[in-house]
Parts: structure tokens; sequence; C-alpha cells
DNA sequence: AAAAATCTATACTGTATGGTATATATTGTT
DNA sequence: AACAATATATACCATACAGTATAGATTTTT
């Protein structure tokens, strides 16, 4: 069984994760913090370095989650095609899946550190490599197995495609409009079909 | 011709747009525009309210040149097709017209100031409005003019024309790599070809 | 149960923040 | 050129910031 300080110290992870992802790194105060965990400055600083470790922290927990998700979707049992078709429907309900956690913690975080925190910067385009990577993954199998053709490279199509749903991510998010998730993603799931033969 | 102080805050807007979009909102500090334009405090709160109204006219700033450039990729003379042709020739070129403003500001204030700020939170969203408004026009004189047909209503096309750009933006922010924009918006030529019959 | 180790609350740094009052400098007007 | 109007610089305010030292409380180990 884990330690006191150990589930404290997730605990405070767990509890300041949506609140780095909403406000940034900068836009999240030490008190924000200490207030969300009902926790005292002495207990965060006693947990962690300091701010910037909290963040990445938070981050790498976020993150865990997402690509924890979408492992869960590509390791259920059939071809490469349904693989990608769990994928996507996944993604349509992606900002359910967010809401705890306070939205895409790749958007958010990538676009807030992109000029503020280098570390966070570059934590959130390695997790879009880890993605891409998975999809290109499943994309090989299916072409392997002689599923389906691609038109181009297993990793080029996976860039392609994940830049279409985070596009749709994006534009859900900036309007509020969940509308964005559904329309594109069912789109792109007629596109798919029509690509892969 | 115009005043002296007209000058001066069209200066400061001009000096501290860029500021804006890179650090965001909360990420900007006052002292950072003051550094940023060679003026004081005094001079900057002398010509705006306070910081938030700074912002604002920022974004406004950003969001019209912006604004200006789609009208006049789409003002060119010629076919719906080949206006939409030159609209999707500029976003591949959309780094570089970004890059003195410090990236997409529509991206970049848009995902800042979800949490952070009510005002330009909304103005985002109005300027995305704004955008496929001017594509779904230009699809819908496509249409009257019987130059090729849409699969849904000009309006949701362009919705998700401009959900695949801004996609290809965000994964091109995301990771440093332009890539995404010429593959992603090349890919999207392609597929308008074969979608608008 | 006592001792050692660790964790947390409190009080406190120094610095940076957004914003203001006012004196001085610079404009625009006559 | 003199005056009025306006714009800017300086010095200052209260508050919030990240971070620290330390004493007291709580675990963990023995």
């Amino acid at each position: 069984m884990s330690t006191k300080a150990e589930r404290t110290t997730a605990y405070i992870i767990e509890t300041v994760a949506p609140v780095f992802n909403k406000h940034g790194y900068i836009g999240t105060s030490m008190s924000d913090l200490t207030e969300a965990t009902n926790l005292t400055k002495g207990a965060l600083y006693g947990n962690f370095e300091n701010k910037e470790a909290l963040a990445l922290s938070a981050f790498e927990y976020n993150r865990t989650l997402l690509l924890n998700a979408i492992d869960e979707q590509l390791a259920i049992e059939g071809t490469a095609m349904e693989k990608i078709g769990n994928l996507i429907a996944f993604y349509k309900k992606y900002d359910v899946f967010t809401l705890t956690m306070g939205g895409c913690p790749i958007l958010n975080v990538g676009i807030d550190a992109q000029h503020n925190n280098r570390l966070l910067a570059s934590a959130t385009k390695e997790t879009i490599k880890d993605i891409e990577g998975k999809i290109a993954l499943v994309l090989e199998n299916g072409v392997n197995k002689g599923e389906f053709k691609l038109p181009v490279t297993p990793l080029q199509f996976a860039k392609q495609l994940f830049t279409i749903i985070q596009g749709s991510i994006a534009m859900a998010t900036l309007t509020k409009d969940r509308k964005y998730l559904l329309n594109t993603v069912t789109y792109l799931e007629v596109l798919i079909r029509r690509e892969l033969k």
C-alpha cells in the first residue's frame, strides 16, 4: 500500500492538473493551487520543488490519462480499420472526456507554453509524436495484413488524420460548440472509408 | 493628416499586438509593454484605460490584418473555385504571414483567453464566425452560378474547410513544423477538387 | 510506545504586479 | 510667439506574486 505522503502527492497532482490546464502556467498562481487543494504552501513546496515542477507533473498526469484512453481504443480486438473507427468514435466524445481535466491538454498547454515555458512546450510536442506513432502503427498493421492500401506512408497518413482531429478539437474549444467535433470527425469516417481501399 | 496622439496610439497597438499574441493576456505585463514600446506607464495609461482595453485593441488589430488578407484573396477575380484555391494558397504560407504578429491570433488569443478573459474569448469566437461567413459566401456564389454542387450547406462546408485549416495551423504551431501546413492544406486542395463536382 | 523521519502550517522574505497622482514636457490653437 | 490643451515621465500606491525558514504536527520506523 502507498504511503500517506505518496497519496498526498498524487492528490495534489490530480487536483492541480485541471487548474493548470485551464488557466495556463503563468495564469495559475500558487494561491490558486492552495485554494484548490485546501493545502498550504508548505504542503505544496514540501512535495514539489517549485511551480514549474508542479505544472510539469500536472501535464504529465493529463497526458497519461489521454494516452491510456487512446491505447484502450486501439487495443480493442478487431481489424485495423475497426481500431481507427474506435479512435474516431472516442474523439467524437472528446469534449466529455476532457471535461474533468479542463479541456484538451495538448492544445491548452501547447499553446499556452509556446512562448512562456520551454519544458511544457516540448512535452506537448512529444505527446503529439507519441499519438501519431500509435496511429501509424495501427495503419501499418492494416497495410501489412493486406487490409487496405495507403496513398502515403502510415506516419504521414496518421499525421493528417490527427491534424484534422486536432482541428475539430480546436474549433470546438474556441467556439464552445461540440458540433465541430461531431461533424468533422464524422466526415473523417467517410473520408477514411473512401481513401483506404 | 493624423494628430501626434493618434499616431502614438496606433504605434502602441502595433507594437503591443505581437507581445500579447505571444505571451497571452495574463502572461503580458505592463512593464513588458513599456519595454516593447519604449514608452512609460503614463503614456500607455494616457492612451488606454487599462490593460484589458490594450489587449482588446491589440487583438482587434491582428484580427483586422487577418480578415483583410482573407478578403484580399477572396476578392481576386475568378471563379469561386479559384477563390477557394487562393485562400488555400494563402494558408500554405500562413506561418510567414503570422510571423510578425507572433502566431495565429485566433488560436493563441482564443485558447489563452478561454478561462482568463471573457471579452477576448468572445472576440475570437466572433472572428471565426466572420471567416466562416466569408468562405460560405464564396461557396454559395459557386453553387448559384452552377460552378459546382456541395454535399452540405455552404456554411457547413465552410466550417469543415476552416476546421481542417485551423487544425493544420494548430499542429504547425504546436510542433513548430510548417510541414503540417503544407501537407494538410495541399491535401485539402485534392479533397475539394474531388468533393466539388 | 518512543524515537526518528517526514510532512504541513504559519509567518515572513523580496520582488513584480496593475494602476494612479501629479509635475513636466510637448502639442495644437489663436 | 504665447497660451491652452493634451500627452508623457516620474514617483508612488496597495496588492499579489513565487519562494523560504522554521516550528509544530503527523507518519513511519524501531
